[in-house]
DNA sequence: TCACTTTTTCAAAGCGCTTTGAATGCTCGA
DNA sequence: TCGAGCATTCAAAGCGCTTTGAAAAAGTGA
C-alpha cells in the first residue's frame, strides 16, 4: 500500500493525503480523520526512503564502529549508552545505524555517511586525546555530539562528559582522608580522554593530600579482567606496596579482587579499592550495599542525553554549541576502610 | 555532488556513468575509467535513499531491540554479536539499523520496518520458548535470520545456535565424573530458550549419571554478578550444599566466586564451578589457564555468521531454510576439581 | 446578488537514482 | 561501398514521497 493506491481509494489526491496524515493544517478535519482511519486500516506507512528523497532528511542518527580497535564496539558500556540513545531516538522518530570502518578509513566513513545522505547525524564515541576525528567532523560541517571530550582539540563543538577528572581526584582524596599513602591506579589505556582526565584527578587528588605520585603504581591498558588481576599481583610483589587501589572500571576491579583473594588479602581491610561504576545493568555493583565503593554514573543516561542533545542539535544546526558535564556520586561500599598502618598505630 | 552534476562535467548522459559506476557491461573501458577517476576527485557518492527508491532495495540489516525486556539490548553478549555482524555487513556492502520498540508493539515494528522499506532483512536475537516473532516474520515472508532457536515453535526457518543442551549435557558429566553428586544450576531466565536447553542438557547429564535432580538446586533468573552471589551464598546455606556449580554465564559466575570467598571456600578444591563462556573480548576468561572451567562458545563469531546467512537468505529468498548449531568446547581451568567427598574416602 | 476572502483540494514538479527502449557510431564481410 | 551486427551512448520514465502554485469550493459582507 502505497500514497498513490490510498488516495486513489480514497478519492483524494496524494497531495491531500500526505497532508493530512502529516498533520498540516489546510486540511479539513473532518477528511483528516477520515484519511487517518483509511491509513490505520490498510496498514500504509510511508516509504521511507521516498520521504527521505522527498524531504532532504534521512531521520537516522549515525555511530561509526573503529573496527580495528575493536574494544570500543564491544566495549562492556558500549550497550548500555546505545540502550539509552536508541530510547530517545525512537521518542523522536529516528534511527540508529551503525557502521563499521577500519581505523584508516574512519574520516572517510564519515564523509561516506553524510554525502551518501544516510544519516541527520553522528555520534562520536570513545575520543581519544586530540582525537582528529573531531576537527575532520566540524569542518565537514556536520550534526554531530562527542561522548566524552578531547583534550588538546579547542575547536568548539558538543559534548557530553562525566567529571572524570573531579571524580578521581575525590576518590583520591578519600583514600588519602582513610590514611592510604601507597594509592594505586589501574587506568584504562591512556591515549583514550577519559583514562587522561581520570590520571590527572588521581595526581591532583596526590598532590592535594600532599603524596608524592609513584609510577610503579600508575598502571595502563585495556580495561579487562586480567588486566586488573596482573597489575594487582604485581604490586603486591612490590616491596613496599600499595594499601589502595583507585580502578577505572568495575570489569579490572574484578580481577584486582580475584588478585587479592588469591594473596589471601582481604578487601577493605588489608587492601582498600574503588572502583569506577558506569552502573551497567548487567553487572550492578551489589544490591543495597555496594560491593565496591565507587566513583557512579550512569552510562545509559550519558546515552539518553546524548541523544537529546544531538537530536536538538539538528533541528537547530546554528545554535550556540552546548556541552553537559555530569558528576560522578561517590557511593561508599565495602572495598574500602581505613589503611593498615593507621590502625596498627 | 550529484549524479546529474558529475554527468554534466563529463559531458556523458547519466544512464552511462551510472552504469560505468555499477560495473555494467555496455560502457567503454576508456569511458569507464574517465568516470571513475572524476567520481573518486569530486568525491562523488551515490545517494543512498535515492538509489534504495529506484531499486527497491535499501542495503539495510535491522536489529530490533526490545525497550522493555531491556537485558537484551543491555545484555553483556550484545556488544560483541553485533561487532561480528556488522563487519560482514560492511562487507556485503549493508549497514545496521537498530530500532527499539516496546514489548506490546514488537510486530508492529517489524512490519513498520520493512514496510517502510526501511531494511532489507532483519536479525532476531535473544529468542524465548515459543518465540510469537518468529511466527510474524514467517508470516510477513521477509528474510530474517534467529540468533538462536526457539522450542515450541516447529516452522521452517534460518537459525544459527550453539548446541546449549550437549555443552550442558557434557559439562555436568565432567563434574559428576569428578565425583560431584550435589551439583548445582544457576540459570539464566528460563523462558529464554538457551536457558530452557541448558537446563535440559544439565538434567540429561545428571540421568546420564544416575543422580537425582534437586530442584533445590537449581536456580533461574537474570545473570547478573548479585544474582550468582545471592544464589550461591544461599545454597551454601543449606543442610547438603552443593561440591559443584554449573553457571551459565562468566557474570554471575563472577559472583559465585565472590559468595565462595566470603565463605571461605577454595574455588576449584572445596566448591567446583563451571560457567558459560560466550569468549567476550572484554571478559576474557584468564590469559593462558582459564580461570574457569567453561563451555566455551565465540559470540562474536556467531554474529558473523548469522550476517552471512542473514545476506544470503536475502540474496536467495527461496533458497531451502539453513541452519547452523556450534558446537562449545569445554576448556578446563583451575575452578573444578574433584568432588570433597571422594578426596575424604 | 455579487465581488472578495478564506478554506480546501488538486495537478504537477522535483528529490537523485536505475533501467528500459531507442538511437548513434563503428566494424567488418561481401 | 553498403548494410548487418555489435558496441556505446542517450532521453525519458519511474521509484514514492513532499511541496509549490493554481484552482475550486465555501464563506462573508454590502
Amino acid at each position: 500500500m502505497n500514497l498513490k493506491e490510498l488516495s486513489e481509494l480514497l478519492g483524494l489526491s496524494q497531495t491531500t493525503v500526505s497532508r493530512a496524515l502529516n498533520g498540516y493544517p489546510e486540511v479539513r478535519e473532518e477528511t483528516r480523520i477520515r484519511v487517518q482511519a483509511a491509513a490505520a486500516k490498510h496498514g500504509y506507512r510511508p516509504n521511507s526512503r521516498a520521504k527521505g528523497l522527498a524531504t532532504g532528511r534521512s531521520m537516522v542518527i549515525g555511530h561509526v564502529i573503529p573496527s580495528s580497535s575493536q574494544h570500543e564496539m564491544v566495549n562492556p558500556i558500549f550497550g548500555d549508552f546505545v540502550a539509552g540513545a536508541v530510547q530517545k531516538y525512537a521518542e523522536n522518530g529516528y534511527d540508529m545505524m551503525f557502521t563499521n570502518a577500519d581505523d584508516t578509513s574512519i574520516e572517510e566513513a564519515y564523509r561516506s555517511l553524510f554525502q551518501r545522505g544516510a544519516v541527520d547525524g553522528v555520534v562520536l564515541q570513545g575520543p581519544k586525546v586530540d582525537e582528529p576525528r573531531i576537527e575532520v567532523l566540524i569542518r565537514m560541517g556536520v550534526p554531530f555530539i562527542v561522548h566524552g571530550r578531547s583534550t588538546g582539540t579547542n575547536a568548539s563543538y558538543d559534548w557530553i562528559d562525566v567529571n572524570n577528572k573531579s571524580s578521581f581526584k575525590r576518590a583520591t582524596r578519600f583514600l588519602a582522608d582513610l590514611g592510604h599513602r601507597r594509592i594505586a591506579l589501574i587506568n584504562g589505556l591512556e591515549d583514550m580522554d577519559f583514562a587522561h582526565r581520570r590520571r590527572d584527578g588521581y595526581l591532583a587528588g596526590l598532590a592535594d593530600a600532599g603524596l608524592v605520585p609513584d609510577p610503579a603504581l600508575m598502571r595502563s591498558a585495556e580495561m579487562t579482567e586480567v588486566y586488573g588481576h596482573h597489575e594487582t599481583r604485581d604490586m603486591l610483589g612490590m616491596d613496599d606496596p600499595p594499601t589502595a587501589i583507585l580502578c577505572s572500571s568495575m570489569i579490572p576491579a574484578i580481577g584486582v579482587r580475584r588478585a587479592l583473594e588469591e594473596a589471601g588479602l582481604n578487601m577493605g581491610t588489608d587492601v582498600s579499592v574503588i572502583a569506577h561504576d558506569d552502573d551497567l545493568s548487567y553487572l550492578k555493583n551489589g544490591q543495597d550495599i555496594p560491593i565496591f565503593t565507587a566513583t557512579r554514573s550512569s552510562v545509559r543516561m550519558a546515552g539518553e542525553l546524548a541523544a537529546e542533545m544531538l537530536i536538538a542539535r539538528i533541528k537547530d544546526p546554528d545554535a550556540p554549541t552546548r556541552t553537559r558535564l555530569l558528576e560522578a556520586e561517590l557511593v561508599v561500599g565495602r572495598s574500602t576502610g581505613p589503611a593498615p598502618e593507621s590502625r596498627r598505630r
